[in-house]
DNA sequence: TAGAAACCCTTGAGTGGCTACAGAGTCAAG
DNA sequence: CTTGACTCTGTAGCCACTCAAGGGTTTCTA
């Protein structure tokens, strides 16, 4: 099959496959007489196990480890269980992060019940002098936004909104 | 002062603060006549609001349009309070999908209790089957990862551990 | 059989919010 | 006068894609 039909059947899109082929995430297929890229089975497989990973929002470096031991069954698990238990960690701080931010976003929103001049806006005001916390919080867990591509859809948005 | 003092006070990094200047979120600063940026007590409180925006997870560009308002104090504040809480809602939704990824995750750690061989992992199965669900949820919330800096620390430690 | 439409190719650049580095200049203390 | 701390500009890199330009190939339809 060619690529638009993979990038169909494992719900990615065409650009993807060829990113994870630069990257070493999916191994280099046959071409065609007409220099067009050829898949099997196989690569359904392969390219689904990746984004099932993502889907549950591992790294591709995560993924590379992951994808080691499917290729190598004697080997023992122990690290992949490893693996597993750090990322669950990683979500579960990022989680507590996120509990913690909306809280203060919440107060900071009852600083300023109803629309007056900015000049006596509680949420300004409250910006301007809040305590700054700690920082930096060591984790590789993510902020609040999505990178580009949904960033995108997101601006468009507040400039009808905003 | 000059960009090091000024980047202590508010708890930032020399890069960053020209990396905001060049961004427009701060102004021009005069210069000493070693060509050294100056700062005033101004940009300290400006760079300090910015900083604590950052640390609620705001982007640059609603930073952008909340320094609009400290600089216009005779308009309307409302578009402050929907701004808070469009980034609430955000939060929020980004903690649910954080939970569903928790129960995900931790239903796959189930199924391999303690490590065997890579061929009967039963994490390395449940991703070889399991149902990808819908995919795209087109919130603006971002993932389980922290950006490149972060991502190098972690890495350090994958080394040693994996 | 022509030609349009759908698909595919490579290359390069862009997204956010920084961070890092090279190679140079400035300045204060010993 | 040197050492070291600081600063400057410019450029490249991080993640995981996404998009666009400018071309080639295949397949469908008139």
């Amino acid at each position: 099959m060619k690529i638009g039909e993979l990038a169909r059947l494992a719900g990615t899109n065409v650009e993807t496959i060829r990113y994870y082929e630069r990257d070493g995430l999916l191994p280099v297929p046959a071409r065609s007489e007409g220099n067009y890229r050829i898949y099997g089975e196989t690569h359904v497989q392969r390219l689904s196990f990746i984004r099932r990973c993502r889907s549950l929002d591992m790294t591709l470096d995560e993924i590379r480890i992951l994808l080691h031991f499917k290729e190598s069954p004697q080997e023992n698990c122990a690290d992949v269980n490893r693996l597993l238990d750090r990322h669950i960690g990683h979500v579960a701080q990022r989680m507590q992060e996120l509990q913690e931010l909306e809280r203060q976003l919440k107060d900071l929103r009852e600083r300023c019940g109803e629309a007056r001049d900015a000049a006596h806006c509680g949420i300004l005001d409250g910006l301007s002098q809040a305590i700054v916390p700690d920082g930096k919080t060591a984790s590789h867990v993510q902020g609040t936004h999505r990178h580009a591509a949904n960033f995108k859809v997101e601006k468009e948005n507040q400039g009808k909104q905003v």
